[in-house]
DNA sequence: GTCCAGGGTTCGT
DNA sequence: ACGAACCATGGA
């Protein structure tokens, strides 16, 4: 994965701190940097982004890791695995038949694009639309590889964005993923600078703590004890 | 045994 | 445009 250099506190000269930011400050300073995605390759990224769909982070490292041991966490060699043998190695996963049809459908769009070098040049909007076409990759999984495989300024809107900032008040929860994403975008980009890198961070290690945040604490039913936001 | 996890597709209404 | 069933493993 590609390291976010830069250190992701938005300047807030002006006016009252906005909400969303007073949230995300009091995040990193309980959890500090959460140093996301884990893993070491771009292709890693977008396996691993197929792979956690509604599925325990702790299962597809298993995944993951059967993977490498295998020496398949490379383009060719995992565009040119037969289906069942790919079904077997990430089965600890879960839903091992149609991930390996996802897989599949990823490793190849990036063979026919030439690789994962040529999709740089491409700009967000296009590449976002290319990603949805793809066969099981919907709208957080396009997200999650434009953020963090392709370094692109997207926000990442899971089942914790919604829950944690539902709770506080923010959205009522249940609105489309596109009206969350964009939402998210505009209010936080002003804030950002000019500069999109400085975006790339903010937006990733802000998801990063969203989930942190959500494993420890918010669960759906039981309500946060000792929630880090509610000391501010 | 039941519920949930770093979703998406398909098929009803 | 929504709602529900479906996919499947492993941990709590």
């Amino acid at each position: 994965m590609v390291p976010n250099q830069q250190h992701p506190v938005p300047c807030t000269t002006g006016r009252e701190t906005p909400a969303l930011i007073k949230i995300y400050q009091a995040l990193y300073r309980a959890f500090g940097p959460r140093h996301w995605w884990p893993a070491e390759t771009p292709l890693e990224v977008i396996v691993g982004a197929i792979l956690t769909q509604n599925t325990a982070w702790k299962n597809v490292e298993k995944a993951i890791t059967n993977l490498k041991s295998a020496g398949l966490l490379e383009l060719p060699q995992l565009n040119q695995l037969p289906l069942r043998k790919l079904a077997t190695i990430i089965k600890p996963a879960g839903y091992y038949n149609i991930k390996a049809k996802r897989l599949r459908a990823l490793t190849e769009w990036l063979e026919n694009s030439g690789g994962l070098e040529k999709l740089t040049a491409i700009p967000t909007p296009e590449l976002r639309a290319q990603l949805l076409q793809i066969h099981g990759v919907g709208p957080e999984t396009a997200d999650s590889i434009l953020l963090y495989a392709f370094n692109r300024p997207v926000f990442v809107v899971d089942a914790y964005t919604r829950r944690i900032f539902s709770r506080y008040g923010l959205i009522s929860g249940d609105e489309p993923y596109e009206q969350l994403k964009n939402w998210l975008e505009q209010e936080l980009t002003p804030l950002t600078g000019k500069s999109i890198s400085q975006a790339v961070a903010l937006f990733n290690e802000y998801h990063a703590l969203l989930v942190h945040l959500g494993k420890t604490h918010c669960r759906p039913q039981p309500i946060c004890p000792g929630c880090p936001l509610e000391s501010d």
